[in-house]
DNA sequence: AATATATATCGGCATTTTCCGATATATCTA
DNA sequence: TAGATATATCGGAAAATGCCGATATATATT
């Protein structure tokens, strides 16, 4: 009997990751500073903001929100709302753990 | 710039990673003994065949068949023809370089 | 309160995926 | 060669996904 260390509803996950501006979005994640400097004026602490991110993928403004929702639900990412504002980071447990999963489990 | 140790179309393999049958044939197929003693007989040299991966699915023949190539396609399993029969079995290598991918690519 | 800005949600069209039944192909056996 | 068995491929109906534009909601500003 596996312990799973969190919950995670592997299909949502990888139905997550199966999308090329869902994975470049995640990878910009990674390097914020680099990705999105314009934001520099606002730091990086709780992430990046929709709007930027959504500048950087173009489409638009709701499909942008719904991947990231759906990279939420997923687990990959944390959001931080801050006035208007909602800033996206990732959710580094989720990666270590996913990747620990298709060692062990997958 | 990454060196990409296989040239793996990620979406793709998280596509074929993004359904719960397709998840369930690589897990059974970890344990070919456990999971399929009907084999037994003709031994698990090159992994299963697709009647007995049916058999446990419950789906029809033709979605299992067209699974497991959506798996071979994303590089996940092998298969191998020995006479009518085609053994699938999973290619190990790439779990290990996926999970690699996901530490230190996505 | 009124307006502006940032994000989320809704309705919809086009494409893809899921899974099926039918059929084609490959191999084995009589 | 004919028939049986195993697998692959094809055509299609239903559901899900990819994106969009329009609209709703939350917060900030005047």
């Amino acid at each position: 009997m596996p312990i799973y260390i969190c919950a995670m509803d592997q299909v949502e996950v990888f139905k997550a990751l199966s999308n090329k501006t869902r994975l470049q979005i995640l990878n910009w994640l990674k390097s914020p500073e680099l990705n999105f400097p314009e934001q520099a004026v606002y730091g990086y602490d709780n992430g990046v903001c929709v709007g930027q991110i959504q500048l950087k993928a173009g489409l638009t403004q709701s499909t942008i929100s719904e991947y990231l929702s759906a990279l939420q639900r997923a687990g990959l990412v944390k959001s931080t709302r801050v006035g208007q504002w909602t800033y996206y980071q990732r959710n580094e447990d989720a990666f270590a753990a996913l990747s620990q999963l298709i060692q062990s489990e997958i």
